[in-house]
DNA sequence: CACGGTTGTAACGACGGGTTACACGAAGAA
DNA sequence: TTCTTCGTGTAACCCGTCGTTACAACCGTG
């Protein structure tokens, strides 16, 4: 099994439905199992294991809403429920088994991804896995952000502090793009920027002096302007 | 990075409602650009930038859904579709091709004003969008945009200041074009022009004395009288 | 050629960002 | 507890960059 490609199976009776988000799902790196009813998706469940399953409320046969409730008392896999527009009291319901997220029809199917993809990181964090790699290299440098370690290109240790770790997590995690000091203080911290909030650019300095070369000429953090800060090289996320 | 107004480019052929969208959008604080075919789209989208496309799927010529699978295969800007009331195929298909929203004929203003916003809003969770390719070469320079460098025909990394990386990669987008002075200030700082702005003057000037043989005789940015400017040269763009 | 409008260039000031010093609070030691 | 050390944010200062402005050069038109 591969365990990098997150794996959806959707339970929906529409044929046309299924054919369409099976499809743009996995255009956009998901893996699809797809089943028309009940029996169809415990046949499925029995077969594979599924990181998250898009369950539609009306189903021939068996309804969504009892599914869901057979699926809670045996796992705790992330549903996401799928109901007709504005049934408020479907919505509801919903939610009260323990969906972890709804969707109203007609969705898009771009909002269906970035709702599973919602919550799939939401689960990813409660659960005491690590979902990704936790290591980072780039130019011969380790970052472990597992065991919040540094190492440079000869192996030897580099000590760091709890702000400058999070901050260079935040950065090889999100190499090659621009970053805006709102989006590091979130990234690395988990707070708002307030007025005259200057906190990144120090962290950002001290940074520096450890990973760069000349300090003075930084080429590894760059500066934006009127923009924020980019990790410039290449990172590698692997064993 | 800063916070500008988003700007929307409308495409309809009915005149009358692209005036009517136009202002009522204007009014509550959007920037609208109208076009009334799939190539009046083309020029605005080669001539500014834009946050998101409402787009009509009946269209003469070219029409709505050809426009929007366009679209998907360059960038991932946000869609949202004008579609005939009801039918049903119409929805399926334009949700294929993965536009953000829908919205059926007709409709109000101020229901679209609220499916623009909504959709603005989850796509600014969404993970920003990365240019097809990168990669812009001119005589032998090559601009990294991702990287943002600037390398001369013999590899020689040239130091270029971010207000004149931004202008460039402005023009090497947009080849063989005359570029007015406003629309380069959107491209290249995001901002509108102020009276008697000469703001992009000054930077076209310095951006000269970096890339051109001889500043004082330009080659490769044209001035054009009353017009603005353009890059004359050839660019290919490929990894 | 003269004239008006447009563009190029230099100078300067405002502003963004780098750096340092220091204050404050948390954690550990005595 | 009090003292010490360390980590982090804030304030201040400095420098480079960018926009503004003024004026010179240029172009087209009559």
């Amino acid at each position: 099994m591969n365990a990098r490609t997150p794996h959806i199976l959707i339970v929906d009776d529409d044929r046309e439905i299924r054919r369409l988000v099976a499809r743009f799902l996995t255009e956009n790196g998901l893996r699809v199992t797809a089943a028309a009813d009940g029996k169809e998706a415990d046949e499925a469940m029995a077969a594979g294991r599924f990181d998250l399953v898009v369950l539609d409320l009306m189903l021939p046969g068996e309804d969504g809403i009892s599914i869901a409730r057979r699926l809670r008392k045996s796992s705790d896999l992330p549903i996401l429920m799928l109901t007709a527009r504005g049934t408020e009291t479907d919505r509801i319901v919903g939610l009260e088994i323990g969906a972890d997220d709804y969707l109203t029809k007609p969705f898009s199917p771009r909002e269906l991804l970035a709702r599973i993809r919602a919550v799939l990181r939401r689960t990813a964090e409660r659960t005491p896995e690590v979902p990704k790699n936790p290591l980072f290299r780039f130019a011969g440098w380790i970052v472990d952000v597992q065991k919040r370690e540094l190492r440079r290109p000869d192996g030897a240790l580099i000590p760091t502090t709890d702000a400058e770790f999070d901050l260079l997590a935040a950065f090889v995690e999100r190499p090659q793009r621009v970053l805006s000091r709102e989006q590091l203080l979130d990234l690395a911290r988990g707070r708002q920027a307030q007025l005259f909030d200057r906190s990144i650019d120090v962290a950002v300095m001290r940074l520096r002096r450890k990973i760069e070369i000349d300090p003075a000429k930084p080429e590894i953090i760059r500066t934006v302007r009127n923009g924020g800060y980019m990790f410039s090289l290449d990172v590698e996320n692997g064993p």
